[in-house]
DNA sequence: ATGGTCGTTGCACGA
């Protein structure tokens, strides 16, 4: 079995313990982890390794910055887009091959609103994603690309549809970038094991918005057929939002059959 | 209808 995992843990320096403690408790093979919001030179390698992981960063600083750390060998490391496009400042997407899957850690741009030059970024950002695969990556292979997306797929992954009427994470060009990815060749793999409403990956801080059940599904594993194929169940932590110092993201699992 | 809480850094801004 390989335990592939995404999560989100909103500063890898704040989250270092609860995140240590969940990579015991849950011993994921793989794990791909967004805003680490640390410099490349100060990431725990070591912490890592004594636990049994190889690490790779793509750190910027106070702000994104994406790692995976890996049990079942970790090469082929590439940091950013690698192409011909604009520069882009911002360390959202790190790719390495473990335990024979292509994955990738991912951190979309939150886009902020639909009249913001960060929301035409974001949908920049994931027709550029859909690029990458189609120069880089076989669709016909065990390709994973996991993150948070800060896109909601559907209506049923938002706890309330009113609630973010003409917000962004849920307008229709953005899942449209969604289904691009799928086009491509990606599923979302929850989704072939789940279908209930109103389960999500994250909740606000803000206003109790965890214990009121008010959150969005917006960390995904989209995995290729391969990957479904080996795949033996999916489910989202949410026990790691609860508790001390809890990022704003669960993480989400995937078993794999070998 | 508004604002609320965290993280960064530095007393504002991003999510």
């Amino acid at each position: 079995m390989l335990r592939l995992a995404t999560w989100n843990v909103n500063s890898l320096k704040a989250r270092l313990p609860r995140v240590t403690e969940w990579v015991v408790e849950m011993a994921p093979d793989v794990l791909c982890m967004q805003e680490t919001k640390m410099k490349q030179e100060v990431f725990p390698t070591e912490v890592f390794a004594d636990l049994g992981y190889e690490s790779a960063h793509f750190g910027q600083g106070q702000w994104n910055g994406v790692a995976i750390i890996s049990k079942v060998g970790l090469t082929d490391v590439v940091a950013g887009w690698e192409d011909d496009g604009p520069d882009d400042p911002e360390a959202r997407l790190l790719w390495a091959t473990c335990g024979g899957v292509r994955v990738a850690s991912a951190y979309v741009p939150n886009g902020r609103a639909l009249d913001n030059d960060h929301y035409t970024y974001k949908l920049a950002w994931m027709a550029r994603l859909r690029e990458a695969l189609d120069r880089r990556e076989d669709p016909a292979s065990a390709v994973a690309v996991c993150g948070d997306y800060n896109i909601a797929p559907e209506d049923r992954d938002v706890w309330s549809v009113e609630a973010f009427a003409g917000a962004t994470h849920v307008s229709e060009p953005e899942r449209a970038s969604l289904r691009s990815l799928e086009a491509w060749g990606l599923v979302d793999v929850y989704r072939t094991f789940h279908d209930e409403d109103k389960v999500f990956s994250w909740w606000d801080y803000r206003g109790g918005d965890f214990h009121q059940g008010r959150g969005m599904r917006i960390d995904l594993i989209m995995g290729t057929a391969a990957v479904v194929e080996r795949a033996q169940d999916s489910m989202i932590d949410r026990n790691a939002r609860k508790g001390q110092q809890p990022s704003d993201h669960a993480p989400v699992i995937v078993d794999l059959a070998d």
